[in-house]
DNA sequence: AGCACGCCGACT
DNA sequence: GTCGGCGTGCTC
């Protein structure tokens, strides 16, 4: 066979000057890597793993990612590109995160190009130079004279005047987007009238202890113990998880250990689930240290982000407040990970890259060899079983602090009892006797819309999703159908397509349906529905917010964005509409999530001197599980349901998730196997490695009901994940499917 | 992801 | 007879 003459091709053996391999993660969705020759005039020393070059790839050229650099092996006898230069002159991330992000790669079964996407911000990873434009400060001008500031005319300047002449340093540009209010139009009246202008930040140095700090009050002694705990493990791998109602002081300890670690000039990262969590911490921080903050999360541009993951991966900055994708931020002089409200949802990514925030963190730590504290009211069970098992600390923060006193809770049995659009007689009766006090009332039911089901009185059809297997949920006041499962949206039905009846009645409670019954029972009470729905707008969550401070709503009615972050001082009576519905669901964790929500609702209520009462309506008061978390509370009520699941042999991450699989019949295999995983990953995690190959399509109507079969007869998930793997004819070993099962975090190392 | 190659339906 | 659909395969 005659070889192309190609001056980019270069057979291994014949290059004589180098006999280096490069292998390089490109940025594409692929499975391996690949290997280059280096670039022209290199040699060994200047390439170091970390480092970004610019790489031919398909025609095109790409940043890749130096993954590691090898000789090349005799008798290896392919073609190899030479990359063609070389982007960085020192390596972006040191061996320890290369090590992480290749692990993760294998771990969650994701491409590694891709996984390197997620962790490098955009523009770095468009191959923008490191060097980038210094940040900008507002500062006063050199030479404002005392008499000009009489000039500045409105409140906006007024207040900018007074921060820039507080502070000689000025403010940075991410500061003053910290603001309330926008500060740009005030800035630049400012700086017109010659009064600020920017100034170059000189890179900031951190090291410099934090002098004068004072403690506005002391710690209780739960505290105390957790920080000595923690600070006697600086410098050495350990997981904590600290667990503490609301109120019970744990940004407090946060607080006193970024103290000690800003003191001994190291970094310390936090990881909160949500960017609303971010702006109140910061201030919090910011009150506190003198130190360089920055923050990362999904809200700020590309450059600003940037900014921040330089400022970290040099040691420029302190501390990095940030969300999910802040979980990668390399860290020059790393002391301390803290990761807050441990059981949010939200640190595991749903889609795509499937990464764990808080499971890659506690890789992180355990890698750079520095405590990891994990804090929140509601630990998972897994980090729960984790400590039980040793592998965590567990810290308990049992009191709140001062005088403040739980709130105590009601189980209402609403067996055989009439119910009014969902609403018991004593809750309405208890609502009405709060609203005569002048005070809130906050009803929770987790379920948007009108009516989560459609059926026909007639015939008995129920309105369900093209797309997928999930009933369509009945949207009134839009005169919609939606699916909230895959998005699907259609409008609302007159008559029934099956019977051509119009008899379609909705079938059980949604928010909406709920609010129009409150405003039946309660005419004169402003009601204030609280949902995915109803906050669309942007900004408008926070308008319903300030009204409820402001004590221009009388009830509350929302899904679980009630239950993160805010805190509703005169809110004294909390119902839980169904408390059944969420603890005994299908899904696995639907009961141990369902109770996070009901004390997360509930700690949000009322203030320390009325803590407020919570009646939760079910049709089970005896439930054992209900009745530990009403009576001992949270952490009673999760040993329990870890001690239900030992005692039936299963991991606190179960397996019997149920699979439910009900494809359409123009689905390819492809398509059908990507939303069983999706479906599947709903509940259990079931991830898929590479496309379905081309034998498949031949068996598509086979593999369906083989699968429908073994799903019906509720077989383990791990065992369908086996039959899936098996279905699978005559696959090179190379190219074969792989399932993987990843939702046992008790063995990720 | 993108892009090329390749094999079957509606057109100047 | 061709143009173009997307299904399939490849990228060091």
């Amino acid at each position: 066979m005659k070889e192309p003459d190609d001056s980019l091709l270069t057979d291994k053996r014949l290059d004589s000057q180098n006999n280096l391999v490069l292998k390089i993660a490109v940025p594409y969705p692929l499975r391996q890597c690949y290997d280059y020759l280096p670039p022209d005039g290199i040699d060994a020393s200047q390439l170091r793993p970390g480092m970004r070059l610019k790489v031919p790839f398909a025609n095109r050229t790409s940043i890749g990612y130096l993954l590691e650099v090898g000789q090349i092996q005799p008798g290896e006898n392919f073609k190899l590109k030479r990359a063609i230069s070389i982007l960085d002159n020192e390596p972006l991330i040191e061996d320890d995160d290369l090590t992480i992000l290749i692990w993760t790669s294998q771990y969650y079964h994701h491409p590694i190009g891709e996984v390197f996407a997620t962790a490098f911000p955009t523009l770095l990873r468009q191959g923008q130079s490191t060097e980038t434009e210094k940040e900008l400060l507002l500062c006063l001008s050199p030479d404002t004279e005392r008499e000009k500031t009489a000039q500045v005319r409105g409140t906006r300047q007024m207040e900018l005047m007074e921060m820039l002449m507080g502070r000689e340093t000025g403010f940075t540009v991410s500061e003053l987007n910290g603001l309330a209010w926008n500060w740009k139009p005030a800035a630049k009246a400012l700086i017109d009238r010659g009064l600020a202008c920017y100034q170059e930040a000189m890179p900031t140095t951190p090291d410099a202890p934090q002098s004068s700090i004072t403690h506005p009050h002391r710690l209780n002694p739960p505290q105390q113990y957790a920080v000595d705990t923690v600070l006697g493990k600086l410098g050495q791998y350990q997981t904590f998880l600290l667990e503490g109602v609301t109120g019970s002081g744990k940004t407090e300890v946060y607080l006193r250990l970024l103290e000690q670690v800003l003191e001994r000039g190291q970094q310390a990262m936090i990881l909160v689930p949500e960017i609303n969590l971010t702006p109140q911490l910061e201030a919090r921080f910011r009150a506190r240290f003198n130190a360089p903050l920055v923050v990362f999360h999904s809200g700020l541009t590309d450059a600003e982000r940037c900014r921040s993951w330089l400022a970290m991966q040099r040691g420029e900055a302190s501390i990095l407040l940030g969300t999910r994708s802040a979980v990668f931020t390399p860290m020059a002089k790393p002391g301390l990970i803290i990761l807050d409200e441990e059981h949010d949802s939200s640190f595991k990514q749903q889609e795509g890259f499937r990464f764990h925030a808080r499971d890659l963190a506690i890789m992180r730590a355990r890698q750079k060899n520095i405590p990891i504290l994990m804090g929140s009211a509601t630990p998972s069970l897994e980090s729960l079983a984790n400590t039980v098992r040793g592998r965590y600390t567990l810290l308990s923060l049992p009191e709140r602090t001062g005088k403040a006193v739980h709130p105590t809770y009601r189980l209402v049995d609403i067996r055989k009892q009439r119910l009014n659009e969902g609403l018991s007689s004593e809750l309405i009766t208890k609502v009405g006797e709060t609203l005569g006090r002048g005070e809130q009332a906050l009803l929770f039911l987790n379920r948007r819309g009108f009516a989560p089901t459609l059926i026909c009185h007639a015939c008995g059809w129920v309105a369900g999703c093209k797309r997928c297997d999930a009933r369509l949920v009945m949207h009134s006041a839009e005169r919609r159908l939606r699916c909230h499962h895959c998005g699907h949206e259609q409008a609302l039905l007159r008559d029934c397509p099956e019977c051509q009846t119009a008899d379609l009645r909705p079938l059980g409670l949604g928010t909406e349906r709920v609010e129009l019954a409150l405003a039946k029972l309660f005419p004169k009470a402003r009601t204030l529905r609280i949902d995915r729905d109803s906050t669309r707008r942007k900004g408008s969550l926070e308008g319903m917010l300030d009204k409820i401070q402001a004590g221009e709503v009388d009830i509350l009615l929302g899904t679980q964005m009630l239950a993160k972050g805010h805190h509703f001082p005169n809110v004294t009576l909390v119902g839980i509409l169904d408390v059944d519905g969420g603890l005994f669901s299908h899904d696995f964790r639907a009961g141990e999530r369902t109770a996070q929500m009901i004390v997360q609702v509930a700690g949000r209520a009322g203030r320390e001197e009325r803590p407020g009462q919570v009646l939760l309506q079910t049709r089970q008061p005896d439930h054992p599980l209900l009745r530990k978390l009403i009576r001992e509370g949270y952490p009673v009520f999760a040993a329990a349901a870890l001690l239900e699941r030992y005692e039936a042999g299963l991991p606190p991450y179960s397996y019997q998730a149920l699979w439910r699989a009900d494809a359409s019949d123009e689905e390819s295999p492809t398509q059908l196997l990507t939303r069983l995983v999706e479906l599947a990953s709903t509940q259990a995690e079931v991830l898929a490695l590479g496309p379905v190959p081309a034998p498949m399509y031949k068996q598509a109507g086979r593999f369906r009901q083989q699968l429908l079969l073994q799903s019906a007869k509720r077989k383990p998930l791990h065992e369908l994940v086996d039959f899936l793997i098996r279905q699978i004819p005559n696959l090179p070993e190379a190219k074969k499917v792989r399932w993987s099962v990843d939702i046992d975090p008790l063995d990720l190392y």
